[in-house]
DNA sequence: GAGAGAATAGTACGAACGTGCTATTCTTGT
DNA sequence: ACAAGAATAGCACGTTCGTACTATTCTCTC
């Protein structure tokens, strides 16, 4: 666990903030609003960060984190090719269904939030988002070298498609609250990875 | 035209608002900022809507109006069929690429913002978004009742999975800046649409 | 268990927020 | 062209924001 009660009481406070962040946003995420959160003084809390931005990036950083343990490590762990690919999208579903954040993926909402608001918590965000993508797509390419996909299409052009297919699951359901978004992702998913499997044994 | 010195301000606010709620945001949109931008006092631009919460109302209705102008209409005088599916993907994603709104899609940036928010505003913008998916829905149907579609898939799965190719275009432009995921989407699409023509003919 | 340093609280500040109220300037119909 | 009324500006208010600076309380190490 966290040694120090600074780092517990700082995780518990991170925590708090990505959560309220997917609901309220990150860039108007207040000082007194999470601090009144955590049964804080607004110096108090403070005084963990020093200022704004390093809470928004330690907020990011934390998100991250969570990220990576709910979707990107399970993933890990199944065998490479398509089966790894599904992993990934459907524990990605899995990750907003069970809403891990209250309002949703948390790069969903932030990204959209600060893709006009150059600096580093932009930046920090940007990074994490094109990690997922290349991270997905390099999943596609071993399941097109095992040869358990076809590779009539390029490996970029099917990750943008399953990765549509998961934010906008993602961003209905914020918006129109009926769960049945991710049972549409997840068949577009299926159906798209069933059509590409190479219909002659490949070498 | 519009008549009266009062519509004309009115409007012009409204155009700087919308565009500058795609980058700051349509609730961190401050009376103020908005003044200065266009050039008035606070108290004289805030005359013309008493309230915040009407500035945001005013600002939803503008921007659906612009979408309706550059995206609906068009597409509406291209024939039933794939033909109109096809129009509304394309002028969708070109209103995306050509920044119609400087940080890209209107109701895509809002909704993400307003999703956790609720209240008129949020009401507003789901409607708005609740009768583009059907709109798109619609088309579908039309093209499978004239049997240029496929009927193995739901009017509704496939909707679902344009409206995400786009949808997913405009984030990532945002996020990354490449125009590159335009033609993704675009070729998501037409390979789409392509994959779904019925084998035989058709009554 | 006592001393040192980390953790938290208290208070104050200038700025910006939304929104009243009043005054002034400009438009418009006659 | 002039009155009536719309449009805009000026100013003041209570809040909340981020962030200093200081004081107190708690935690860990020896």
């Amino acid at each position: 666990m966290l040694k120090t009660k600074g780092e517990r009481t700082r995780h518990a406070i991170l925590d708090r903030a990505a959560a309220l962040a997917t609901q309220e946003g990150l860039a108007s995420l207040s000082i007194g609003r999470l601090a009144e959160e955590t049964g804080m003084s607004k110096s108090g809390l403070f005084a963990h960060f020093g200022s704004k931005e390093e809470l928004q990036l330690a907020t990011v950083d934390h998100a991250a984190a969570m990220f990576v343990a709910e979707v990107i490590a399970p993933a890990r762990s199944a065998p490479r090719g398509v089966a790894r690919i599904w992993a990934l999208c459907d524990r990605m579903i899995d990750y907003s269904e069970r809403q891990v954040f209250p309002g949703g993926c948390f790069f969903a909402c932030t990204s959209a939030e600060f893709n006009n608001r150059p600096g580093p918590v932009r930046d920090r965000i940007e990074e994490m988002l094109r990690s997922w993508h290349s991270y997905l797509e390099h999943a596609v390419e071993q399941a097109q070298e095992a040869g358990e996909l076809t590779t009539a299409i390029g490996a970029r052009q099917l990750a943008f498609q399953l990765d549509a297919f998961v934010q906008s699951s993602n961003a209905q359901f914020q918006l129109f609250r009926d769960p049945v978004v991710f049972e549409d992702a997840r068949r577009a998913t299926r159906d798209r990875l069933e059509s590409l499997r190479p219909t002659a044994a490949a070498a």
